[in-house]
DNA sequence: CCAGCAGCCTGAAAGC
DNA sequence: TGCTTTCAGGCTGCTG
């Protein structure tokens, strides 16, 4: 599942690779989910962004001068965003598979190479829109701060829990009060910031600590080229390091690595929760 | 507007 | 062994 490490680990593997390549050729499975791909047809790709969890390719598509506005600016710059959902993977390879059971979309580039998006359980998903235009995409409008920006502080984190009555850990996978945190960083977050997920309200204190617990937890899930529990490979194919430095998920029934107390794990709102029932008591 | 929840998906693992 | 059930979960869209 790949959250804010693993999107950016592809981003940083893609970026020098896709720069300045053109789009010839496009297809993708019949699903609404996954046919705007092939809008990116005759596009080339000037930069490779990205905001929480969504990958962000912007392109220039060239040709269309747009002289009804009097815009000089003869090309027409669109977003190809990507999500890769649960179980995405992209990769850029000379020797595509285009009957594999799990491509998705592909596009292949003016070298001949194929640029693919495989997703087993289709949880991913790709938009086409004008650049910068995503109102269409309710989390991605609607996405809070990125969690190394300056804008991201206990002040700012504080305030967005005092709009909610949802339990804390559900305001963070929520994307609204910081971006690219999932189920992952989030156990692991709450765990460092000694703070119960279940919990409703966020002293400025206890903010501060969630703050710096969420920028520990997905530090070190960069540093280790993401968290592999079952699927994520990066473009390269390969498995992050980070699943061996865990705290907190995956760990119940396990002793606490700061009290020795048998962890916990509850369904919160959906999704499984693991905590120390000790460093982490409401 | 928000809270809560079903639904989307399918491979892997567990249960029988 | 082989079948069935359960589980994983980010996001969308619906309902109250």
């Amino acid at each position: 599942m790949p959250e804010l490490p693993e999107v950016e680990t592809i981003r940083v593997q893609l970026r020098p690779r896709l720069l300045d390549s053109s789009i010839v050729e496009a297809g993708s499975h019949w699903s609404a989910k996954f046919t705007p791909a092939m809008e990116a047809v005759g596009s080339e790709f000037i930069d490779v962004r990205r905001r929480g969890k969504y990958l962000i390719f912007e392109v220039d598509s060239g040709s269309s001068p747009d002289t009804s506005s009097g815009n000089t600016n003869n090309s027409s710059g669109h977003d190809l965003i990507i999500h890769l959902g649960m179980t995405g993977r992209l990769a850029v390879v000379g020797d595509a598979d285009f009957d594999h059971p799990h491509l998705r979309a592909w596009w292949r580039l003016a070298d001949g190479d194929t640029f693919t998006f495989h997703d087993a359980r289709r949880f991913g998903r790709i938009h086409w829109v004008p650049r910068g235009d995503y109102a269409g995409i309710a989390t991605l409008a609607a996405l809070g701060p990125e969690p190394f920006d300056g804008e991201f502080t206990a002040q700012h984190l504080h305030e967005a829990a005092k709009r909610s009555t949802r339990h804390l850990k559900t305001q963070i996978l929520s994307q609204r009060p910081v971006a690219g945190v999932g189920n992952i960083y989030a156990d692991e977050a709450f765990w460092l910031a000694r703070i119960n997920p279940a919990a409703r309200h966020l002293s400025k204190e206890r903010a501060a600590r969630l703050v710096d617990g969420i920028r520990v937890a997905l530090r070190s899930g960069l540093d280790n080229g993401g968290t592999t529990l079952r699927d994520y490979v990066d473009s390269r194919g390969q498995t992050g390091e980070n699943q061996h430095r865990l705290y907190c998920y995956g760990r119940s029934g396990e002793p606490c690595e700061r009290c020795g107390t048998i962890m916990r794990r509850r369904e919160l709102d959906g999704r499984g929760t693991t905590w120390c029932p000790v460093c982490q008591a409401r």
